[in-house]
This record gives structure tokens, sequence and C-alpha cells, in this order.
DNA sequence: AAAAAAACATGATATTAATCATATAAAGGA
DNA sequence: TCCTTTATATGATTAATATCATGTTTTTTT
């Protein structure tokens, strides 16, 4: 059967979260960075994390300002934001939340065999999502307890 | 942003789980079920199923005979295949082990700061479809446990 | 005020996954 | 043996996602 490159987080959430994390780590309101320079860093083509990059400052979860020494960053506020955020405003909704064989009527009183075996991992999965911020990454990334890879 | 419906599972994994348990549950060598039953059974387009069908055949993770009185059906060495294994057949390996955020060098020693926020709770996800059988979970619908939506 | 430098908005193209369709081969029954 | 019935093999189409491209607006600098 054919190679899927299946996967739990789009494309296009796993960019925005390098991305949101690499401006965390770099910027501020007076340091700004550019399209072209943050592609190159994190290593993801200029065209496609710029869009990602637009909406992501629409939705706040990064700034940005046009113009010569424009360029986005990360507030203090946007920090504040959390991981699952990140994702929502990409990915939409559901996402994460959708059952695993994406049953209508499968839940904790009604599951299927699938549900009652990982469902409660998924939930604590989207708990910690949840509840972590891009402050709390940027923080262990700081202490140098991970790695943002490129 | 546009509307995603990312998720874990193909949705040609997920009807093959389906297929894959309905077999279990409801035939046997001498008890067999042809694609268009199966097909109106668990609810999946006959044509889709078809091919899932041949495939999960051809791995042994069922079985099939052709002819008149032909079908597929489960036989006790199919229900002893892991619940991983009909995943790997259709979505590839890496499937579920690759990264979240997919980075090359990410791994226990080097993670990323997602890795080491989720990446325990994936492994145990991963351990327990490796370890449980379609018989373990045929055994748990049989016992009104869980139930099979369709 | 004009020019340049940036993000913003929008859309086009390419690739991958999901779905459907049909001709071929094997098995059983008349 | 021949016809019917079923799975098998293979490919075509459609839909979703990922990627790229380009014109428009805002802001700064001269
Ligand atoms: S369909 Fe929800 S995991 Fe069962
Ligand atoms: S890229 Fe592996 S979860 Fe880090």
């Amino acid at each position: 059967m054919k190679f899927y490159t299946n996967k739990m987080l789009s494309n296009s959430s796993k960019y925005a979260l390098k991305a949101v994390m690499y401006l965390a780590l770099h910027t501020e309101e007076n340091n700004k960075m550019m399209v072209k320079d943050i592609s190159e860093r994190i290593n993801v083509p200029k065209a496609y994390i710029a869009k990602l990059l637009q909406e992501l400052a629409k939705r706040k979860i990064i700034s940005s300002a046009k113009g010569p020494k424009g360029g986005f960053y990360s507030s203090p506020s946007n920090k504040n934001r959390t991981i699952m955020e990140v994702i929502e405003v990409i990915d939409g909704k559901k996402k994460m939340e959708s059952c695993v064989l994406g049953l209508e009527d499968c839940n904790e009183q009604h599951p299927c065999p699938i549900h009652s075996l990982i469902g409660p991992l998924k939930s604590k999965m989207i708990d910690l999502l949840d509840s972590k911020t891009i402050n709390d990454l940027a923080q262990d990334l700081a202490l140098n307890k991970v790695f943002l890879p490129i």
C-alpha cells in the first residue's frame, strides 16, 4: 500500500509553532524580525511562512508592524497565549478534539474500543497543550532544557 | 483561516479498523461476509472499503476466499494481529512514530519543546496500540464494555 | 511629497489523500 | 465445461492540503 505521511498536526501548525517559538525567544517590540529572516532561521519557505505569520498576527498570537523597521515580534501578552491557541488558529478548532475513529456517537459514556484505549491519553495531551503557554516553552528553551530544531 | 480536518489516523485506517473489528466479531471461516455487506454494516462506501479489505487480506490481517460462497472473514490467527499492525498496513510504518514537529534531530536526548511535553504520552499511546490485539478489543466488545459505532 | 520597505490580502498551482470505477482472475455450481 | 459469483489488480477522478506568487496598503525615510 502506498506510503502516507499522516500526522497529528498539519504542516502549517508545525511551522507556525516553530515561528512562534523563535519569535518568543529572539524578538521584542524594539527588535523586530522580517519574514525573510524568520524564514531562513526556522527553515520554512518564505511565501509559506509569510501567510501563516500574517494569520498569527491577525489573531494576536504574535505582533507586527508595517513599513521600514517593521516586522514581526512577540510581545509579553503574546507570550501568554497557549500552545493550543496557536494550533487552533492554524488548524481550526476541532482538530485535536475529534475522535480517533471519528464516530459521531463515540464518547466517554458510549466509547468505541479505541476510544477507551487511547482516549484518556489523548485527553491528557489536550490538557497539556491547553495549559502550556508560549512563555512556558520559551522558558524551557532559555534554560537549555530543550532545543528548537530548525 | 480555512477549516482543516486534521487527524491522528487517516480515514483509511479508521475504516480499516472498523472493518477488522466487525469481521472479528461477526465472521469465521465458515461464515464469511461479502464486501457489499461489510460496506453496509460499517457504513463505508463499497468501492473504498473493498480496496482496503484487499490490502488487509494480502497482509494477513484478515482472510478471504474468492468465488461463490466466498468473502472476507477473521481467522483465529488474524485476531492475534495488533492494532498497530492494522494501522501500519494502511498508513505505512512511520505514521505514528514521527515527531509532532517532525524535526529530524528531535529525540529523547535532544528534545524540542513540544517533544518533552507530549512525547511521553505519545509513547504510551504507541505502546498500547502495539500491545493490544484485535482479539483483545473484540473481547471488550463482546463483553459490552465498549461499542462499535457505525 | 515621493520613494522605498515592510506586512497584508488574495489567489494560483502543485502535491497528497480520499473516493470511485472497471477490467481480470479464481472458485464453485449447473 | 461453462456460467455465475466473488475477490483482486489497477487506474481514474475528486477533494483537501501544502506551497508559491503577486498586487495592495501602511509606514518610514529622504
Ligand atoms: S470514535 Fe472516539 S475514539 Fe471512538
Ligand atoms: S520534533 Fe519531535 S516532538 Fe520534537
